[in-house]
RNA sequence: CGCGGGGUGGAGCAGCCUGGUAGCUCGUCGGGCUCAUAACCCGAAGGUCGUUGGUUCAAAUCCAGCCCCCGCAA
C-alpha cells in the first residue's frame, strides 16, 4: 500500500508524540513541518525553537516557520510542489486560510483536545478541568474556515479523575492522540470513516485563560476552587495574595465536612495535612503552595516559616 | 544586555542596612504528663551560613567574580 504523504502542523509539546509516531508509522510518509517561527522566550528572551522544530530538525524534515501562512504565498507554493494528501495540524497556533486547506489532495486534518462541539477554542483540556467536568476527549475533524467547526472524523472519550490535574491529562491526550491520528488519515483514505457534522446546539467556547481568572476567589466553593487549582495547575497556575506576594497554590483537596469557622479565605486550621482556609460552603486544604521566588512546598512548611 | 526575588542544621524562615554571642516555627531522637493523642511540658542531637577571592583584629553580615533555584513578562 502506498504511503499517506502529510505535512503536519504544530508548535507546543503536546504535539510531539503525534508527530513521532507518524514519522515512525509505516503507513504515513511526512513530507514536512510547519510550525511558529522562533520566539524569545523563558528568563534572559532567548531565542527558543518549538519541540516540533527540534525534532524536525533532528530527523532532517524540511521545516517551514511562516509569521503567517495566510499571507505566504511562497511557502504555500513549496508545500504545494511536494503534493501532500493531507495536512495534518495540532496546536498549530495559526489560522489557515481557504487557499492553505485546498493544497493537500484530501484534506485538512485537526486535532482538537475536547468533544466537540463542546469547547471549541483556544483552552478545551483546562476549561474541563476547571468546569469540574467528568469526562472529555479527544477528536479529529475535518478543517474548514472557522474555529474548530468542521466534520468530526473520530472522537475517543477520556475520563476525567476527580483529582487529574491538567498536566495529567495533557500527558494523556498526548499519549491517546497519535494513534487517533493515524487510524484517522486511514479511513479517510480507504473510506471507512464518514465525517459527522458537529451539532450546532451544543456549541460552546473554550477562552483563553485570563489573569484575573487565574486569582482565587475565596467566596466561591471549594470544589470550584479545588478545579481551578488542578485545571491551571502550573500553566499559569492559580494563585492567591499575602503579604504583597504571589501565593501559587499546586495541590488541594475539598474537605467535606461542612464544619466552617473563619470568614471565606481565613486560614481556619493548621495541620500536617495542610492549611485550611474557609469557602463559601466549606474548607480546602491546600496541600502544596509555590510562593512567588520560591520552589515548590508543602503548605505546613511555607506556615512555618511566615512572621506570626 | 527585558524586570525582579532567593541560596543560613532535615523543612520553611529571621538575622545582613548599623561587622564581634547561630535566632524563630516545625521535624527527628530521648524523657515526662495523659485512658489516649497529631495536644502539652522538659531535654538532646544536628549548621564549613551556595562557592572563590578581597577588605578587616574580626565577615552569615561589607566589596568583586562564579555556580545554582525561582517569580513576572514574552
Amino acid at each position: 500500500m502506498k504511503k499517506i504523504k502529510v505535512v503536519f502542523f504544530g508548535t507546543p509539546l503536546i504535539a510531539l508524540k503525534s508527530l513521532e509516531y507518524l514519522y515512525n508509522s509505516d503507513k504515513i510518509d511526512v513530507l514536512a513541518v510547519v510550525t511558529q517561527p522562533d520566539k524569545p522566550a523563558g528568563r534572559g528572551k532567548k531565542l527558543s525553537m518549538s519541540p516540533i522544530k527540534e525534532f524536525a530538525l533532528s530527523k532532517g524534515l524540511p521545516v517551514f516557520q511562516p509569521k503567517s501562512i495566510r499571507k505566504e504565498p511562497e511557502i504555500q507554493d513549496e508545500l504545494k510542489k511536494l503534493t501532500p494528501d493531507f495536512f495534518v495540524t495540532f496546536a498549530f497556533g495559526q489560522i489557515l486560510s481557504q487557499e492553505v486547506l485546498d493544497i493537500p489532495k484530501y484534506h485538512t486534518i485537526n486535532l482538537h483536545a475536547s468533544l466537540l462541539p463542546k469547547y471549541r477554542g483556544a483552552n478545551p483540556i483546562q476549561r474541563a478541568i476547571i468546569n469540574g467536568d467528568k469526562q472529555t476527549g479527544i477528536c479529529t475533524m475535518i478543517t474548514e474556515l472557522g474555529l474548530d467547526c468542521g466534520d468530526v472524523c473520530l472522537k475517543k472519550i477520556i475520563d476525567i479523575p476527580e483529582n487529574m490535574t491538567c498536566v495529567d491529562l495533557f500527558e494523556k491526550i498526548s499519549n491517546e492522540s497519535p494513534q487517533l491520528l493515524e487510524d484517522t488519515l486511514c479511513g479517510l483514505v480507504d473510506g471507512t470513516i464518514s465525517p459527522v457534522p458537529q451539532s450546532e446546539d451544543c456549541v460552546c467556547m473554550a477562552n483563553k485563560l485570563t489573569k484575573e481568572e487565574c486569582l482565587i476567589d475565596w467566596n466561591k466553593p471549594a470544589e470550584d476552587i479545588h478545579n481551578l487549582v488542578r485545571g491551571i495547575y502550573k500553566f499559569p497556575g492559580a494563585y492567591f495574595m499575602h503579604d504583597g506576594k504571589i501565593i501559587k497554590v499546586m495541590e488541594t483537596r475539598v474537605i467535606k465536612s461542612p464544619k466552617k469557622t473563619g470568614e471565606c479565605g481565613e486560614f481556619c486550621s493548621v495541620s500536617k495535612d495542610g492549611i485550611e482556609v474557609a469557602c463559601a460552603d466549606c474548607n480546602i486544604l491546600l496541600i502544596k503552595v509555590k510562593p512567588e521566588s520560591k520552589g515548590e512546598m508543602f503548605a505546613r512548611d511555607w506556615y512555618n516559616g511566615l512572621k506570626k
